[in-house]
DNA sequence: TATGAATGAGCATTCATTCAT
DNA sequence: CATGAATGAATGCTCATTCAT
């Protein structure tokens, strides 16, 4: 009867979904929420405006998305960390050189956080969002300060805003990179400065 | 009659327009250029929407208006530490340090150059605006850090990218204390050491 | 081989057209051409939506065979009262209280009719069937009331109108039935003074 | 300073507030909410589709202003009924003949209310509407009714009940005049036979 | 000046319809 | 036959800008 969604279609819409997503990011990085369109997203991943909305339902929902999408990979990458036979100051060393990483991608996540958090009054649901990325990527990064602070490797100070001031100072770069493409990037010891002994 | 109403009407109309600046200051700040809306602007300043376009004929001639009064703003900065009779290093503290305030107007005037360097394809008025920064803002300093640098108190390396540096790195921790208000804000030695021999 | 695949299949296919048309009929009695989804109704007949258009091309299409087949419904039911050996007015008074039960389907006929003409501009195809409905129901109801007037049983007064007038409150109560669904309903002698000599 | 809005201009603001209602009242009668287009309602008010926004927020604010606008129109009806030195059935009478008047206006307040009923799933603030509508009308009529009752002139039986259907056939009517404009309109003898002991 | 009514371009969103699978 | 991805026309709504008062 039904040609049920096999396997296969349904990869195949997930596909769609991640190329909409990816088009999101790229745009939104580069506009933020209220001066990206739902079709300029629609033309970077080659589709129609009206497709958007079949993958997702509001322009505020793919922001959302796109937000998750960062936060996940962060928590990821976090985890990943904690699974590497090193010490705890060099956990914080991965951890932070790949999320301030010069790659497109990288910058692009934390463009997005930048533009959300300086968004005015974002509406709940990103709202929430970006609690979840305090909870998720903040804390825990925050408490891997920590555990560096215990060994004698990471400077003293309150985890938090140590944590906080790292991530400030690498938007601040991520925005430069992007805005100034040619630029040399500091290098990691230095923005690490921040955070050792 | 006053042999000309200019005088004292003048200089009601400049004040006026100060008030229309500083809220629009404030309002894109908070918003960036697309989010805000002229009706906010004109809330904030407890005018009509339509007293703004006296003052300024579109948003955004408005929003070039703001960033120009930053680029004064720093310029005249940059002018005051020059007439000072200190060292050179000295003078590059001065200069980050009122920069770099946590004051709220010196945070909304960095944020606003985020919003209008992240907003994508700026129009040609503010790309124009934000060639003068490069002009009287970024080389003025690069200028100060080479001085530093020569008699040894700088860091050593291209003295436009330590500047860029800089900045990116004050404007992340702008953007952090507009999000996070109650957060204790790095001391400015830490930053300095950026620039620091 | 089946000489032809036709007999069994045609009977399949035409009982699918049959559910689709009676949730169509549903659909467009509760909310209207304008506010019916064809989803709506592709849901009520349990299908996917692309299915209805394998039946019906247009949605406008679909709701005129609606339209159509309450039309067919009260021309069998004028037929089948002029096969009957009663007097005139027993066939006036079998039609309309056949046309005015308050079964949910009867109901549903005549709530679409009203959103039929009070459709404003309708479309050509749907002013034809309403058409239509004048010359095989509202007419043969004329002819009946002329007849039941010429035995004295019928009050006097033009049939056309006694007949539009008769739907009219028939309609009227239809509609009221639907939005309160637990009112007691007039009983039918009460409406049938409309039309008695 | 500010040119007060003075009463003049307020009045001006109010006038044109009532020339769109009347336009949305015409044109919702006509098609009903859903095929209602804005631009229909800005068209038939002389005026540009985004003036019609300054006036009411939403399309569908818009139409609940329309629906008190006839809940207003029959309350004051009543209460000028209330106010007349006549009996209680003359008062039924009289209420009676000018709800179903055969004026454009009548009608357009009695579809206007079909339409709204007839809407299938209403969203809340048209629910709260004709809840309304059955406080300050329905109810009040069914006293009406229920007071001829006790002075025998009205007929026997459920004053709620009677209420509904007397409206019913009243709604009923207003279709049928305003789909064939030229009919003879039943007496209102005839419809009031459906209240009269 | 100062206000806010008025306009219309622009954008998000919906949904009928088409069509590849 | 059956599904649902894909398209794009249509529509509600927003908001910068203009202008009469």
């Amino acid at each position: 009867m039904s040609p049920r969604p096999t396997a296969r279609v349904e990869q195949l819409r997930e596909e769609r979904r991640r190329d909409v997503l990816g088009a999101a990011r790229r745009v939104f990085a580069r506009k933020g929420f209220a001066a990206a369109k739902i079709s300029d997203i629609a033309s970077a991943a080659g589709i129609s405006h009206g497709l958007v909305h079949h993958y997702f339902p509001t322009k505020e929902a793919l922001f959302v998305a796109v937000i998750e999408e960062s936060i996940h990979g962060w928590e990821a990458l976090i985890a990943r960390a904690r699974a590497m036979p090193i010490s705890e100051w060099e956990r914080l060393v991965y951890v932070c050189s790949i999320m301030g990483e010069s790659s497109v991608e990288a910058s692009e996540h934390l463009r997005i956080i930048v533009h959300a958090s300086m968004g005015g009054d974002a509406p709940q649901p990103v709202r929430e969002a970006l609690d979840r990325l305090e909870r998720h990527v903040h804390e825990p990064l925050s408490s891997l300060i920590e555990e560096a602070q215990r060994t004698g490797a990471a400077a003293a100070g309150p985890p938090g805003e140590l944590a906080r001031a790292w991530m400030a100072v690498t938007q601040g770069l991520a925005i430069n990179q992007a805005v100034h493409p040619g630029m040399a990037r500091p290098p990691i010891e230095l923005v690490l400065r921040l955070l050792k002994a």
